[in-house]
DNA sequence: GTCTATAGACCGATAGAC
DNA sequence: GTCTATCGGTCTATAGAC
């Protein structure tokens, strides 16, 4: 892994663990092995290699959704995979929580990446709900869009619980409670 | 207000903007309009002001949300009164959003308002949710406690959604889904 | 590409006069 | 109680040698 790859995963790393404004420089620096000049000769300074973190994160979250969702079986099951599949539920979203972020919120370009992945994700499930509900795996009343938002909400919700508890398990009785709900 | 009531207010909103690692003993100052001297004087240092801060926000999350749920009318009613009750969803949650920041989750002292509130509240919720299911508001093979959290966590995970699209329609609408499983 | 040196501002806090 | 002065350290770079 080069010098620029180490920086970009670092980046990522913390800015997961502690968001933009706990993530100086310097951190960078010191957790990529990067020296002060390297770091601003790879990136123009803190906001572009955030950009590129961000960036990166947000492909990789699509990712393994998409190789959760796009399966053949039954809708009910594809989505109960998705938010069962193994996750550490106290490290929370890596993207997610870059929206409590206000230096992230406030720069459009750090922002696009985290209003498109929760925007793509919502419609993903939407879809897949739709499907189901044509196909009949739900009754015909079901929202696809407004359930779905509930769906990527309780992923997001469970981490904030999860986090508060200090227990993963949080997180599986909030997914646990959302498909109880959607699949009775 | 007095300067000291100045000061915890200030640091309130402070947190509820910026969160802990964000909120400088400077910036405080200069909202509550409180000198450095006058801080210090009055508390020791940023976490013992933080920590009045945050006891205030979680008592009054939990003020609020019993104001909705203690009433007298229907389990559903109170728990859709709740979940629907004006809040400004870009500003997310003042306790839920403090779950993101490593240096209040460090400090046992600062996560325990966090991780109380959190508990409480969700228990409180199942207690609802049980009783609708005695009285037939729910079918019997609903799940209290797994349900409360779902529920938690759409609030909170619907601050996120607001916060990452810009828009306080979509804490409505994972609202919407999640009333939408729950009463059909 | 990477290094060291330097910069001006801010960080969180302490000291001591008033 | 509140003020100003000061502190060592960090923040986010920039400059320029190698």
């Amino acid at each position: 892994m080069d010098t620029r790859e180490r920086l970009i995963e670092s980046t990522r790393e913390l800015l997961w663990e502690r968001g933009y404004v706990g993530t100086s420089p310097k951190a960078i620096q010191e957790r990529s092995g990067a020296g002060q000049g390297s770091m601003y000769h790879h990136f123009q300074g803190k906001p572009e290699l955030a950009l590129a973190a961000i960036d990166r994160s947000a492909a990789d979250l699509r990712a393994r959704a998409e190789a959760e969702l796009g399966g053949t079986g039954p809708v009910t099951a594809r989505i109960g995979a998705y938010l069962r599949r193994e996750r550490d539920a106290l490290k929370g979203c890596p993207v997610g929580r870059l929206t409590q972020d206000p230096d992230v919120m406030a720069d459009p370009g750090l922002r696009r990446p985290v209003e498109q992945t929760f925007a793509w994700l919502t419609d993903r499930l939407a879809g897949l709900l739709a499907e189901g509900r044509e196909n009949g795996e739900f009754d015909a009343g079901l929202d696809p869009v407004a359930t779905a938002t509930a769906l990527v909400a309780v992923l997001q919700g469970g981490y904030v619980l999860a986090r508060a508890a200090g227990s993963a398990a949080v997180y599986e009785r909030a997914v646990d409670g959302a498909l109880g709900l959607l699949t009775r």
